[in-house]
DNA sequence: CGCAACATTGAAAACGCTTTCATATCAAAG
DNA sequence: CTTTGATATGAAAGCGTTTTCAATGTTGCG
């Protein structure tokens, strides 16, 4: 018993008129006389025809749909980003295949070119590391890609993203001006261009500013996860660090915990402030200090460039960069 | 610059072969002689052709992606959920279109519908709250609809869950067994099905077998947000309450930072416990007790369950139960 | 060597729509 | 009435595959 189902032809049948009226009623094109419309949509209704947007998609060589490749869904920094990404793209009538990816290389290529084979007509991606191959795949992409709140050192694709270097920089120096000599950098893998090229830039910078010099003994690189940030309390004691700027919010929270458990005293002993300002920081016991990020937004504005790329619009700027801030709640002084 | 897409029949023509024989390859059929299979994949490879899903989408009448309706990506159990999801979709070469249905009944058809157009393979749905109207639409599709972590009182669709009520019965008892008279039941709205059919008869059950008299007043019908939760301290306290069940996490964490902000102290004063096991339960200090459940595994299974529906295997059983537990932490005694 | 049986291949018809181009229709103008 | 310039409509050619069916090759065996 398999379900029938209705094509544009079986609508042109019974309303009397050829598919390709039917197809204009459908697609609102103006060309159409009222009575006919009136006649067409009647036997739409009573069919219940549906489109094949399959069929569509394949005549019109537009899909509607939007390929987003995410690091982890489950990491609220990035989620927070899709749900931008899938409100705005959902006002523009596009769906969205979203994938993770993990930020594995090989998984972001592969995936990468199955959203291609499936001509989707954009594609936003998250994720801070962009091999050559990636970028590669970026170029001969008939699709454009934006990237949402990752960053390419090439600075090849167009991106929002908020000034990471200036936010760091202000996070730190906040903390130096709390007296704090000896500043930990944690931050997932260094290989990433967010971290190399923005964050530890911006941690240098405040340093430079304050006349302290840098030590990478300070540096902490682990991977964004709470019990990485949870087990780090040894190590960052026995570097004689009394605060630590934390590249993520749930390894932030994972190395206030750990501060925590070990007696040490957040703020009083050892100041932490963090990157995404993600609904984390206010769940947290003391609520954590962050710079601030407009997340949805930094999603929702890079859907609504791709819909301008997609649409061969002309747009005046490539790069965007969304105002940041510095939330001060109770793990700095 | 139009990038020039090659399609098969260049293919298939530089092999000095027929499409049909193109296809034969690019889709390992075995109907084929080796040395012709070699030829075809040079030339494939030579001018880097990729099959384009969406004519082979239309020709086969499968698109390898099934729809995925999620209440929010930014909620963490259902992030959870959505990651099993998307792991044994990609397992078996499926992708996943993902849509946010802040579980409005309204947008859940829309995005049905949109789904059934673009002819998705199956479906996952999550959202508590299955209406009439939407159930009608479950009927009417031909892709198969799986619910995942969600309940819907008719039992008509196939669904990967808990036993809720058990569960909560289970750790309302606990709460009981710790001395506690007053328990409320803290939950998002009573018209779920997840609410108003199992948890509060769970709820229900445990005072019953303990004898104690069902109140409506430690009943609090709020919503799924941390500052829900936080907010609800005065009145659970006016209410005598001296623990709560809560049905979600975020909430539980506003509920339990509402306490404590208000020198209630968790858990010698109020006891605390939560239902989904996220990872939020670890982050809050106390950390949170809480019902466990396989959450990848909820959306895994209920992703492979929908494979098999997909492809017409006769399944066992419609309706799986996953096992639960209940974690001891820090909020209760 | 001839033929059955099977392995390979190709031609062409779908799949359900959009879109171009030509034809028809029609109201206003001459 | 004819002509003209819209305005409405239809025919048919794609879009890039899969799939069926028939045709052709090939092999083994008597």
């Amino acid at each position: 018993m398999e379900k029938q189902t209705v094509t544009i032809y079986d609508v042109a049948r019974e309303a009397a008129v050829s598919m390709a009226t039917v197809s204009r009623v459908v697609n609102g094109n103006p060309n159409v006389k009222p009575a006919t419309r009136k006649k067409v949509l009647e036997v739409i209704d009573r069919l219940d025809y549906r489109p094949n947007a399959v069929a569509r998609g394949l005549a019109s060589k537009k899909t509607t749909t939007v390929g987003v490749i995410i690091p982890d869904v489950t990491n609220i920094y990035f989620s927070s980003l899709a749900r931008g990404i899938d409100d705005i793209a959902m006002m523009y009538k596009y769906n969205i295949i979203l994938t993770n990816s993990d930020e594995n290389g090989g998984k972001e290529v592969q995936v990468l070119n199955t959203l291609m084979a499936k001509q989707v007509d954009g594609i936003i991606f998250m994720g801070n590391q962009v091999t050559d191959e990636l970028r590669e795949e970026f170029k001969r992409s008939k699709a454009p890609v934006v990237l949402a709140g990752s960053v390419d050192s090439e600075k090849a694709q167009p991106s929002v993203n908020i000034d990471y270097v200036a936010a760091v920089a202000e996070a730190v120096k906040n903390l130096i001006d709390h007296g704090n000599q000896k500043i930990a950098f944690v931050s997932g893998s260094m290989e990433q261009a967010i971290n190399h090229d923005y964050r530890l830039k911006g941690y240098k910078k405040a340093l430079k500013d304050a006349g302290i010099a840098y030590d990478d003994k300070l540096v902490f690189e682990t991977d964004y996860t709470y019990k990485a940030g949870q087990s780090l309390e040894p190590a960052l004691s026995a570097a004689g660090a009394t605060a630590a700027f934390v590249g993520d919010d749930e390894l932030a929270a994972g190395v206030m915990n750990g501060l925590t458990d070990a007696g040490v005293d957040v703020p009083s002993e050892f100041e932490v402030i963090t990157s995404n300002d993600t609904k984390l920081t206010e769940l947290v016991r003391p609520k954590m200090s962050s710079i601030t990020q407009p997340l949805y937004d930094i999603g929702a504005v890079a859907m609504r460039l791709l819909t301008k790329l997609m649409n061969n619009e002309t747009v005046e700027e490539n790069t965007v960069i969304l105002p940041y801030g510095l939330m001060k709640r109770s793990s700095t002084k």
